[in-house]
DNA sequence: ATCAGCGAATTTTTT
DNA sequence: ATTCGCTGAT
């Protein structure tokens, strides 16, 4: 399995074929006009791409051509430098990001880029711990706990914990544990160093999740990344190894990295030190996951004598989008001064629509690029619509429909964590991990075989008792005295055969293993009974599920088992969308960043949603914010429309948050409104400063927000790093466990005046600053809340609501 | 003991 | 819209 371990790394002897036909070019200079990995490079691209060792930082704004630079290093290591591809570690974000590099060198270099270790953090992760699986207690049999499943056991930690009103949320006992682990923290070292008053208990949950983790052989997500630090980091024979072995390091997104990643690439460049990171302190954007964006401000510090390029030419968008960008990113505090420039043509500028509902937001951005791409001015396929989250693409998807446009939903739920296929994926992990006691329940409840709580409970004891934990051998050997009967008796141990066939076939791969399950239990069968109105959409996935893995196995030869669940772990939807075909993509900022576009909407640029209303109390999350902001901006090459509704809908709820503070800050110059509301921008910023000054109707109360006043990098912390002092913003929403549910937040927040809200209007003339004055004619329900149908001379009837009017 | 059925509550972003 | 949790029927 790991053949380098053996040999001392230097032996191996680089087996170097000429590459292509240059003779001898090692130092590439002059020749760089006709030299395939030079060609086409601005000076600071080519010095980056050329530079010769030792920690290097690439500041690289958006569009500078990034991937560009990295995958042309590589490149050039490889043909140039004859560094062996296998010693060349290149990590990116996303499973998506690496493909795109892997087939960029490839086509760079061909065949002679076989080896390369491209991959994200957690595949790069996994893949160590696999190896040297025993050297951090683990037998081969690993399993990934996704997000659901460790919130599953999360519930089974509370719920032995005892139920009390005081104990954490399941979502805050998740973010702190991945607060803890980010900072290499045991659940020791949390009950010493967190400054809470609840570390104690915090601490015992941490203990417990850990150990029924560890009991089953699962990792999380935060584990694939500690372990493989720990082993690197403490294992001197394994570090050594990789340090040596890896010559060069390259990190894409740094400022995205977290601590934890951080220690893993600096002890994987101690040997040879040549590290080179780039990123953008201005698209840092998962703060909240625990990303430190110190990594990449104090880069230099890290590695002393770290070279440092910026690249500031944008290649990507035209001068209007970069200034619309620039003028909301550059009102952060905490950021690395700069300004990007572009060669581009000026282009067209940056629009503005302001729609009343959700509906209307959809349908006339839908309408605007039926229009454009009837026109054959753009095709599909070159637009996105961005939205900050993913509930907003409801409207989207129908007036899609409606208008009849093909689209594409990025991310959302992932396919597989559909509950379908999450229950087969279980029992392939019980193939593997027969002691994966999340995955047993799971298994054994679909389709349900009439064995509840008790029972297993039951059969787990038995397995400890009796089976080393094993769970399939469990069921299989229960007796009459074991407290099961009848019934649930015989499916339990049918259960347990099926699980054992499955673990002796582990090595067959998943496609034959996934059809045995199918046709063992007669799963679509009870699908039809029990969901007749989406079992076939859901059968249907399980036949997509089953060619995924035939495909897998033709791809990857005889993986096996284990290999295919590590992919579908750590491969989320968003890698698996192929972005192809004439169709517009709809997804979050998130998930589009690393993308471009020729045009690009932003929905629902509205206070409360986007900066979304859990940032609206703290800076830095403010901040975070607004560099999402410049990010969605930035992934268009030619146009951008940025887009708010009035009101929206939300549950039962109605939500008017104003426009956002982002497009407040654009100078009115820059904004070309959209003229069929008849508002002028100074309009809808008086609009925004009297609707959106005020909080939002749903802003969260304090039973799921942290109002305790805590806050990454506050005043709070003293002298050593004992509190929230990175910028984990995931572990300070947690402090409800302090807080427990704050003061009815709504209560203290100031009331929107409306004075017309609870009058009568029927009848009566009223103003609406979107749509002037018109005619009331039918009122539903009362209070601010009420709906209001208005006749607008020359435009229309109009159901609005009543706070949004005035009486004339 | 199990589970279907009902009402209530819940949504930020993701490897 | 979906999921969670409780209740009453089997």
């Amino acid at each position: 399995m790991e053949p380098d371990l053996e040999r001392p790394v230097d032996e191996i002897a680089p087996p170097r074929q000429a590459a292509g036909s240059e003779d001898g070019a090692t130092v590439p200079t002059r020749e760089a006009d006709s030299d395939p990995i030079l060609v086409g490079l601005n000076p600071v691209q080519r010095e980056a791409v050329l530079h010769p060792g030792g920690p290097l930082l690439i500041l690289a704004g958006a569009g500078s051509g990034k991937t560009r630079v990295l995958t042309r290093r590589v490149a050039h290591l490889i043909e140039r430098r004859h560094v062996r591809p296998d010693r060349i570690l290149a990590v990116t974000f996303t499973n998506k990001a690496a493909d795109e590099m892997r087939s960029r060198v490839e086509s760079l270099v061909g065949m002679n880029g076989r080896g390369l270790w491209i991959g994200t953090f957690h595949s790069i992760c996994l893949r160590l711990l696999r190896r040297h699986a025993d050297r951090v207690g683990f037998s081969s049999a690993i399993t990934v706990f996704d997000q659901d499943d460790q919130l599953a056991l999360l519930r089974e930690v509370l719920k032995e914990a005892g139920s009390d009103s005081e104990a954490p949320r399941v979502r805050d006992l998740q973010s702190l544990i991945s607060m803890a682990k980010n900072k290499l923290w045991s659940p020791d070292d949390l009950a010493d160093q967190w400054r809470h008053p609840d570390r104690g208990r915090g601490a015992q949950l941490y203990r417990e999740y850990q150990s029924k983790l560890r009991a089953q052989s699962g990792v999380d997500f935060d584990d694939i990344l500690v372990l493989a630090t720990r082993l690197v980091e403490q294992d001197e024979q394994v570090g050594a190894h990789y340090a040596s072995l890896f010559e060069h390091i390259l990190v894409d997104e740094y400022q995205d990295t977290n601590h934890v990643q951080y220690r893993f690439v600096r002890r994987l460049a101690q040997t040879h030190q040549n590290i080179t990171v780039v990123g953008d302190d201005d698209q840092s954007i998962y703060g909240w996951r625990g990303a430190d964006i110190t990594n990449i401000l104090e880069f230099e510090r890290s590695f002393p004598k770290a070279h440092v390029l910026r690249m500031t030419q944008n290649y990507r968008s035209t001068p209007a989008i970069l200034e619309v960008a620039n003028e909301v990113v550059k009102r952060n505090r905490s950021r690395l001064e700069k300004r990007l420039w572009t060669e581009n043509p000026p282009g067209a500028p940056v629009c503005l629509r302001v729609s009343l509902d959700e509906e209307q937001e959809a349908q006339t951005i839908l309408r605007a690029i039926q229009e454009r791409t009837q026109r054959g001015q753009i095709r599909f396929g070159d637009v996105t619509i961005l939205y900050r989250i993913h509930a907003q693409s409801r409207p989207f998807e129908e007036a899609c429909l409606t208008i009849g446009v093909p689209y594409v939903i990025v991310g959302g739920i992932a396919f597989y964590q559909r509950r379908e296929v999450k229950d087969f994926l279980a029992y392939l992990r019980l193939g593997v991990n027969p002691r994966d006691r999340v995955s047993f329940r799971r298994a054994i409840a679909a389709p349900r075989r009439g064995i509840g709580e008790v029972s297993l409970g039951r059969i787990e004891q038995v397995a400890v008792a009796r089976h080393q934990g094993h769970l399939g051998e469990a069921c299989a050997g229960l007796g009459p005295s074991d407290g099961l009967r009848g019934r649930a008796l015989e499916q339990a141990i049918e259960f347990g055969q099926l699980v054992l066939e499955l673990e002796a076939r582990a090595l067959e791969g998943p496609e034959p293993l996934i059809r045995r399950v199918l046709e063992s239990t007669d799963y679509t069968g009870w699908l039809r009974e029990s969901e007749p109105a989406t079992w076939e959409e859901r059968s249907a996935n399980l036949t997509e599920l089953e060619e995924g893995a035939a495909r897998f196995q033709s791809a990857v030869g005889d993986a096996g088992l284990a290999a295919y669940l590590d992919q579908v772990a750590l491969y989320t939807n968003l890698d698996r969308e192929k972005i192809d075909g004439d169709r517009i993509t709809l997804m979050t900022v998130h998930n589009a960043k690393g993308l471009e576009f020729d045009t690009v909407f932003i929905a629902g640029l509205e206070e409360g949603l986007f900066p979304h209303a859990s940032s609206l109390e703290d800076p830095s999350e403010m901040e975070e914010e607004r560099r999402l902001f410049y990010v969605a901006a930035t992934r268009a090459m030619k146009e951008l429309t940025l887009s708010a509704s009035l009101e929206r809908r939300r549950t039962n709820r109605f939500f008017g948050g104003g426009l956002s503070r982002f497009i407040r800050e654009i100078p009115e110059g820059m904004l070309q409104v959209d003229s069929r509301h008849g508002a002028s921008v100074s309009e809808l910023v008086e609009l925004a400063q009297r609707w959106g000054t005020a909080p939002p109707a749903w802003s969260p109360g304090g039973s799921w927000q942290s109002r305790s006043g805590t806050r990454p990098g506050g005043a709070g912390s003293s002298g050593s790093d004992d509190s929230w002092s990175a910028p984990v913003p995931a572990a300070g929403r947690s402090s409800s466990m302090a807080s427990g549910r704050g003061p009815g937040r709504q209560e203290e927040l100031p009331v929107i005046q409306r004075s017309t809200s609870a009058a009568s209007l029927k009848g009566r003339r009223v103003r609406h600053a979107v749509f002037g004055v018109g005619k009331v004619e039918d009122e539903e329900g009362s209070g601010p809340q009420a709906r209001l149908t208005i006749s607008f001379p020359g435009v229309g009837r109009k159901r609005i609501l009543a706070r949004f009017v005035q009486p004339v």
